[in-house]
RNA sequence: GCGGACUUAGCUCAGUUGGUUAGAGCGUCGGGUUGUGGUUCCGAAGGUCGGGGGUUCAAGACCCCUAGUCCGCCCCA
């Protein structure tokens, strides 16, 4: 039985095509982090367990990651997510880094479950976080990026928006104004979660449900609901309206909007999965109805660095998925014509790439990515070649041009053809790069 | 982990209620005379129909198992 060539279960191979835009997206993303004074940092794929027991829930731990024992009866996870990690590594410096610390990674992630639309169990994520920033400014620096990615990509405002509700006040909600016990507050957050996906009158029988009697006899539901529906900061309860993080939370909506993010919105439904947030949450979701997910999740931690036993530091950060953010480049048609980084591809007219090393030399040496076909092929055989492979300039190297150094060069988006010295074949071939 | 749909040539797919040597388009390769691709023309190669088992005189088609892909659910990094 023959091998498959399949790659493994949810992981993708990338054949060059498939690489350019990788590199396109991550170029723009690390281009936008850059721009705000993030530098890059990185670290191993393999984590001990402990790491992640500590703060995630058991069953994300033992059921969707890979996780194995090593020769030295060391228990091994492949990293599910990056917080732990980073949080591990400004623990271990704590003392001596210069805060507000911005630092940012691309790293691959696995997670051990069944593929589906947007979640593969191999992907990478762009992690932006900022360390030692207790008030909103944080939040407003990290939106005010994430906005300033999106607008890096050629997205307009209305084809995504930006969400933003608070942990904190959520509990505050469930917990003193409802009067749901701990039980009840994790399933209502949970429901909460799926409000946008279901119909009206499905949630309010689930909501009814999670009620002990005397609950359902004072119209906790209806509290609830009219909670929940409203649009707005303006639209709650006065009592709510009047809560500390939605007084903060209303500022920074308006400084937001003053700097020039028009998409970012208070919504209440928005609860993020993990337990080590602390207070404000935020997603990006698409507003393309047929990628309904979020694309970008984040918010403030300040709780996790000080599980290292080591001072706490304040932290607002997110994570942003490259395969929701393909599906909405694809979706958005923001996809810009990737070519080959090869500039320049040589053929040769007959049996002389020995005699042709010179000048494919210099045309390197100038600067140029140059492949030569080596094939000894008919000429057309070696243009279809160039075609294929996406390089736009060909240049024809053969005895007559090696004795006058005057080169046929052709475009082969146009067809035309010229002949010149090297020097002007590289400027051309170079001012043509520049201008794609 | 649970449920549903699907799997036929390199790719996208046809294949009628089971019935001779399983088809198309695109792609690939060769040719239209020796230094010019994309278009066009001619020709060729390429499939034990995902794998295994069963029903039948006969299975690509029906049944069971298994793997993979996709879509939901759970969960969300």
């Amino acid at each position: 039985m023959a091998l498959s060539t399949q790659p493994y279960k949810g992981a993708r191979d990338f054949y060059p095509e498939d690489k350019r835009l990788q590199k396109y997206m991550f170029g723009t993303l690390r281009r936008v982090c850059e721009n705000f004074g993030y530098e890059e940092y990185d670290a191993p794929i393999l984590e001990p367990l402990d790491l992640y027991l500590a703060k995630t829930g058991e069953e994300i731990v033992n059921e969707q990651t890979y996780s194995f024992t090593d020769r030295g009866d060391r228990q091994v996870v492949i990293r599910p997510e990056m917080t732990p990690t980073v949080s591990r590594m400004v623990a271990a410096r704590r003392q001596e880094l210069a805060y507000p610390l911005r630092w940012y990674s691309i790293p691959n992630l696995w997670r051990y479950e069944r593929p589906q639309k947007g979640r593969l169990r191999e992907h990478w994520q762009l992690n932006v976080d900022i360390f030692g920033v207790a008030g909103t400014e944080a939040e407003h620096e990290i939106i005010l990026l994430t906005d300033q990615i999106f607008k890096a990509f050629g997205a307009r405002a209305d084809m995504y928006s930006i969400r933003l509700n608070s942990r904190k006040f959520m509990d505050y909600v469930l917990a003193v104004y409802l009067g749901f016990d701990e039980v009840q507050q994790s399933s209502f957050a949970k429901l909460i979660d799926r409000m946008n996906k279901m119909e009206r009158t499905a949630f309010v029988v689930q909501a009814d449900a999670l009620c002990s009697p005397s609950q359902r006899e004072a119209g906790i539901v209806d509290r609830l609901m009219s909670v929940l529906e409203s649009k707005d900061i303006a639209g709650l309860p006065v009592e709510l309206q009047t809560h500390q993080t939605m007084v903060l939370l209303s500022a920074m909506l308006e400084a937001l909007a003053e700097a020039g993010v028009s998409n970012a919105v208070f919504d209440i439904t928005v609860m993020r999965g993990f337990d080590y947030y602390t207070d404000i949450v935020f997603e990006v979701t698409d507003n393309d109805p047929d990628n309904n997910r979020s694309m970008m999740g984040g918010g403030r931690y300040d709780g996790l660095v000080g599980l290292f036993g080591v001072e706490p530091v304040p932290t607002v950060g997110f994570g942003f998925g490259d395969v929701t953010l393909a599906e909405f480049l694809k979706g958005h048609d923001l996809l810009p014509a990737l070519h080959s980084e090869t500039n320049l591809y040589v053929v040769l007219a007959g049996d002389i790439a020995a005699k042709a090393q010179k000048p494919l030399a210099d045309l390197r040496g100038m600067g140029l990515n140059v492949a030569v076909d080596l094939s000894g092929r008919k000429l057309g055989d070696q243009l279809k070649t160039a075609d294929k492979k996406g390089i736009t300039y060909v240049l024809v190297i053969g005895e007559q041009e090696l004795a006058d150094g005057q080169f046929t060069l052709k475009n082969l988006h146009t067809g035309a053809e010229e002949k010149h010295g090297l020097e002007r074949i590289v400027s051309i071939v170079r001012d043509h790069r520049h201008t794609e």
